[in-house]
DNA sequence: CTGAAAGCGCTTACAG
DNA sequence: CTGAAAGCGCTTACAG
């Protein structure tokens, strides 16, 4: 009986034989006598020999595994994207590791090290809320590790990056209820430091424009950290006030749900008396019946790791870091479509 | 410039010292001349160094790393056991590795291999609604490797495992509805393979008994993949039927969200005319007003690799496996409160 | 206080 | 067709 996983010394011993033979019956090498290569394969089977990955990375001097540092693993949208990273990766013999910031600057920091340390042959990086100093990134890149950012676009640093078109996607939201006839239509905006909402912020004002309809500042609100609750507050508030309102475009589901509730408690009809669409980051929008804008984050795990293969491929350091821009796109459900 | 990180030999040559003079400064042995030590920490922080992870697993026979294999990580109650199970790891200084089985046996398979080749010191791992034949699991066993199953328990092997109380869930669940004054109460019922489904149908008619209240075969009805649509659909079905009904006890939220949608849309009021809970798969259910019983999947992770942790530092085999089975609590809302 | 050597599991260029 | 040796990065018992 022994005790932990055979190795190919165990078999080599009980056949007396060398280990370098045993490694090449095992790989099917050529020049190996086939009664060698079958005693050598049937010990391996019999006892369960599976090679081991540590000793194998030490060797190459590759883990194949890429490290993924996401801020929230438990979220609709990351856990979505971390889906299709897992899927394409694993399709080409990759491995990934998962490390969560929970969105603070310290903890991303601690994250790279780690997945540094345990020699990941690439880093997939969607950055903290927090972060705004980049030194731990660069010190990546100033090494050679072929990094890919996703999701949100990191300014000051030129890298490889896969983003969905969050200003199409706003545009297109807000176009959609001006379609549904909405004449004061609401923006629930993100917090101010992050690219994505700023880049929402100017779909929904471009869509106004383009329509030459007035942009009113106190329809423009912030909310800071995207629950329901903060968004229904400030939502409840705003109908309060008395504003003519009947579109809402919120920077996230979650803001989106919260006005449907303000509403709906306020006596309002959706979508007749107020047409409201989100941003899917929760997507469970479709539970629902919440008309949002669909950020394929499978596609864009995939393609995150479409592009961390070629970084690894190419050699030459003077390939170019390019932003892969993935289409958003809307889908109209119940609470904003009034036209059958 | 040099290319990849530095190890421990570039250090040693830029200093004309041994490799082992450097690696015991940087642990800060006892017995290093401070002016060594200090030569050794600058230069290591100059360069960044990191200690290879992979080399430490192979030398130290410990990866410090444990695999979970798990159906979906798409998926709330999921997903936030992997939360748990990766703080209460990071918290000892583990790693986790995480491989989806898509509820596939061979994937199942598959994914034990990888993490077993990889040398994790542990497994914990929620079996695939597939899985029947567990020779892939005993093999993992009787390697001497630590198991602990968790949220699907598994009948045939004495392992530990850590379980929600489902029967005690469903009990619940069920009495509550009969104390909103609900004299019909339907059961959708998961998949008949799994040990839960048939934990929570058990709950159900216990409940129904212990209230002198009749079991009618006609009112429970196996939802075969658990989705809304097909829960909507069967319900509906039902409905039409002309049977009486004014409860529902979901085997997961989704289904309730199915009962939920086909009572509407039959012109039921919810909860007066029929009162629904769930069971929270999901989790959602706070964002819709759906009552539900909540498993707690966070501190499931944790506590599940609390166990592994324990069948890590128990050298004897001797050590009983035991079975963890934590409270499930109903946690009533819109969906089925009647009185105020 | 410091170094040479051996070993974790594996592979492969070099001999034979 | 097979084996001995070296090396991936690190640590540590053994010498000095």
């Amino acid at each position: 009986m022994r005790s932990g996983q055979v190795t190919i010394k165990d078999i080599a011993k009980e056949l007396n034989i060398s280990c370098s033979t045993v490694s090449r019956a095992l790989k099917d090498f050529p020049g190996i006598s086939p009664t060698t290569k079958k005693s050598v394969v049937d010990l391996a089977n019999k006892y369960n020999y599976r090679p081991n990955a540590i000793a194998l990375s030490l060797r190459n001097q590759k883990t194949n595994t890429i490290g993924v540092v996401i801020p929230e693993t438990v979220h609709f949208f990351f856990s979505t994207v971390i889906s299709g990273i897992e899927d394409e990766a694993m399709s080409e013999g990759y491995n990934v590791m998962i490390c969560q910031s929970r969105e603070s600057y310290e903890r991303e920091a601690d994250c790279i090290d780690t997945l540094m340390g345990a020699r990941v042959d690439g880093l997939l990086v969607s950055i903290s809320r927090e972060t705004s100093d980049l030194a731990h990134l660069q010190k990546v890149v100033s090494e050679g590790k072929p990094l890919v950012f996703f999701d949100r676009l990191v300014e000051g640093m030129n890298a490889t990056s896969v983003v969905v078109d969050d200003y199409q996607g706003a545009y297109d939201a807000t176009k959609h209820l001006i379609d549904q006839g909405c004449k004061h239509i609401v923006h629930l905006e993100g917090p101010d430091n992050l690219i994505i909402s700023r880049k929402r912020k100017e779909g929904y004002i471009s869509a106004l424009e383009d329509h030459e309809m007035p942009i009113d500042e106190g329809l423009i609100i912030e909310c800071r950290d995207g629950s329901e609750a903060e968004a229904a507050k400030l939502f409840q508030h705003l109908l309060e006030s008395g504003a003519a309102i009947d579109g809402v475009f919120a920077n996230n589901d979650m803001a989106a749900l919260g006005a449907l509730q303000a509403s709906k408690s306020s006596g309002l009809k959706v979508p007749e008396d107020i047409a409201i669409i989100g941003f899917s980051n929760w997507q469970f929008s479709s539970l629902i019946d919440l008309s949002s804008v669909e950020q394929h984050g499978y596609e864009m795990g995939r393609e995150a790791v479409r592009l961390m293969f070629q970084e690894i491929a190419n050699e030459d350091e003077s390939a170019k870091s390019q932003i892969r821009i993935l289409d958003a796109e809307i889908v109209p459900r119940g609470s904003s479509s009034r036209i059958a």
